[in-house]
RNA sequence: GGGGAUGUAGCUCAACUGGUUAGAGCACCGGCCUGUCACGCCGGAGGUUGCGGGUUCGAAUCCCGUCAUCCUCGCCA
């Protein structure tokens, strides 16, 4: 029998005292005195002790005796004073109890793999019984973060014209990004629809149709190696609108991210927000999306260097590398030795081959290649970083981007080791005017930086053809913290840029009208001036519950390997199965 | 595909350089207890040290292989 709850375990208070009620929910605890037995029940809304005394009669009490953790019940009863003095300040209804006069166990539950309220299982386990998991009020509260997050998504745009359109998930295959999770085509013998990397051109042809201003909550699929804020099923926000230029799609967006600052991260934005121009990012950070809540900027040093006789400056000159550095203030009083060996190292995990160290001292230099450095050169190398006793400068001789990622990474990590900044702060802005192709060697060709339906920026037009990878496009990233937290561009609607554009990725005419040929089409048939955005959903919620894995706020994750434990996907299926589907398997 | 970390009781962890019967807290089982909320007290059960080899008088510990989880490089327009 159902005792239906008249209120949640989160609810009760003084006012309710005297009143019957009902309530469902688990065991959080259970204490037994013999002459008295308490239990803790608990739901998504919080927990509130039930007592069931003497007086509640023998048969109650010997029932409520046998309740363990993680029982489901009912309970009804009377909502009580707690004694004075009693009351228990750590609950939200820890001023009153319910008196039980009545209990139901809808379910017993065996001994749990792990205790619901005891210290965090490892992932292993926690993702096996993802069902228990999810008890834990810690990741209840990310969920309901992660709902509200998309409730204010979806406020805020609505409020500004956007229609929420939903876009297939069995789509075709499209080149270029990301490998495609496949689903066999039952009906036609191998052919394959493709799962979406994201809305992408779905998008594009509802401006063509004249939609305007588009969104959606959409999930995304990809099939990469996964990392700890990579999932193969992700979410995104994906955002389209007409008639815009880059600045149009930021200004739009940057209501939603006040509210979403607001709201989550407890700060009033001023807007607009900086922008920073991809150039500058790279050079004064090695990053495309650096982390601006500290500066520690990189420096080039290629002039000072070619003064020292420092055998591995004068070899990275003459192979055409960059010597860059960064300056860490009290770096040289909290790295000994022997971490210093631990920041070559993981300078080398990003390529580079070696990592110059000197610490700053009054009057010289400390170091294995202090030596190298005249005084005079000191001096320069002082006044570059504005560099005061106890500093730390650290060098990287070696290819643009080398010298960028080591340096971006080291001074990430810096950064963090050093506490320059408040964890908890948010910092937002715009990176913006990436390049539009970037030359891959491999495929020798160029590749799309971002997608190749991306805008070239007008006053780079001509240089297509003449240096194809100084052409920068109408491309920004929203950057929080370092993370990318959206990226957009303004798309390509002019068919002579794109079959440019094509044919510098390699696409014939023919080859793109087999590809895109839809889209194309879409094209030329009157298709509005058009771009748009893309938050990475999962990364917000990431970043507003203070987390560090992107698994935490997805309800049912998969593994590093792309297994999900719970249910034991992907699996093996029935050769019934595949023999529909026309495939043979080894 | 490469690199790194981890794997010991149901859970979280311990066990110095290889050395007695692999321990503790929580959970679990039995008993006592009328005001606890990390209840307390008494007693108890619980181990293929991930798995498979090897070295050794002796392996949780050392070596090789393998599996799983995590982090990371490549990859991810």
């Amino acid at each position: 029998m159902l005792l239906k709850r008249t209120h949640t375990c989160g609810e009760l208070t003084k006012e309710h005292v005297g009143q019957a009620v009902a309530l469902n929910g688990w065991v959080d605890a259970w204490r037994d005195f013999g002459g008295l037995v308490f239990i803790d029940l608990r739901d998504r809304y919080g927990v509130t002790q039930v007592v069931f005394e003497p007086e509640a009669g023998a048969d109650l009490q010997a029932q409520a005796r046998e309740l363990r953790n993680e029982y489901v019940v009912g309970i009804r009863g009377t909502v009580a004073a707690r004694l004075a003095g009693k009351e228990n300040p750590k609950l939200k209804t820890g001023a009153v109890e319910v008196r039980a006069v009545e209990l139901v166990v809808y379910n017993a539950s065996p001994t749990p793999p792990f205790e619901i309220n005891g210290p965090e299982p490892n992932e292993e386990l926690r993702l096996k019984y993802r069902f228990l998991d999810l008890r834990r009020p810690d990741l209840q509260r990310v969920f309901i973060l992660r709902h509200e997050v998309g409730q204010t998504m979806r406020r805020v745009l609505s409020e500004q014209g956007f229609l929420e359109v939903e876009t297939p998930i069995l789509g075709r295959s499209t080149p270029e990004g990301a490998r495609d999770f496949l689903v066999p085509s039952r009906v036609h013998a191998s052919h394959f629809y493709a799962l979406p990397q994201s809305p992408q051109l779905y998008k594009q042809l509802l401006m063509v149709s004249g939609f305007d201003r588009y969104f959606q909550i959409a999930r995304c699929f990809r099939d990469e190696d996964l990392r700890a804020t990579r999932q193969p099923e992700f979410t995104q926000l994906d955002v389209e609108m007409s008639f815009v230029e880059d600045e149009d799609v930021m200004t739009a967006m940057e209501p939603l991210i006040a509210a979403m600052a607001k709201q989550f991260g407890g700060e009033e934005l001023r807007l607009p927000l900086p922008r920073l121009d991809y150039h500058d990012a790279m050079e004064r950070f090695g990053s495309d999306r650096p982390d601006l809540r500290y500066a520690l900027e990189l420096k080039d040093l290629a002039d000072i260097a070619e003064q020292t006789e420092f055998r591995v400056f004068q070899m990275a000159k003459e192979a055409g590398h960059r010597i860059r550095g960064l300056c860490a203030p009290g770096g040289a009083e909290k790295y000994s030795r022997k971490d210093l060996d631990g920041l070559t190292e993981f300078a080398a995990t990003f390529g580079a081959k070696g990592l110059v160290w000197l610490k700053v001292e009054a009057e010289t230099f400390a170091g294995p290649t202090a030596k190298f450095f005249k005084p005079e050169v000191q001096a320069q190398l002082r006044e570059r970083f504005d560099a005061k006793v106890g500093d730390l400068i650290l060098i990287v001789a070696d290819s643009q981007a080398v010298t960028s990622q080591a340096l971006s990474n080291l001074r990430a990590r810096l950064a963090a080791e050093l506490k320059m900044y408040e964890p908890k702060t948010f910092h937002y802005s715009w990176v913006v005017r990436f390049p539009l192709l970037h030359w891959d060697a491999e495929e020798n060709r160029y590749a799309a930086e971002h997608h190749p339906f991306t805008m070239p920026l007008a006053e780079d037009l001509h240089l297509l053809d003449t240096d194809p990878s100084k052409v920068r496009a109408q491309a920004y990233d929203l950057v929080i913290n370092g993370e990318e937290g959206a990226g957009g561009t303004i798309r390509c609607h002019d068919p002579a840029i794109q079959s440019k554009i094509f044919a510098l990725l390699g696409l014939s005419p023919e080859q793109a009208e087999e590809k895109f040929g839809f889209l194309l089409s879409a094209l030329r048939n009157g298709a509005p001036p058009h771009g748009g955005v893309a938050f990475g959903y999962d990364r917000m919620v990431m970043l507003y519950a203070g987390l560090t894995n992107i698994r935490d706020c997805i309800a049912f994750p998969k593994t590093a390997k792309g297994t999900d434990l719970m249910t034991g996907a992907p699996g093996l299926v029935e050769p019934r199965q595949l023999k529909e589907l026309h495939i043979r398997s080894s």
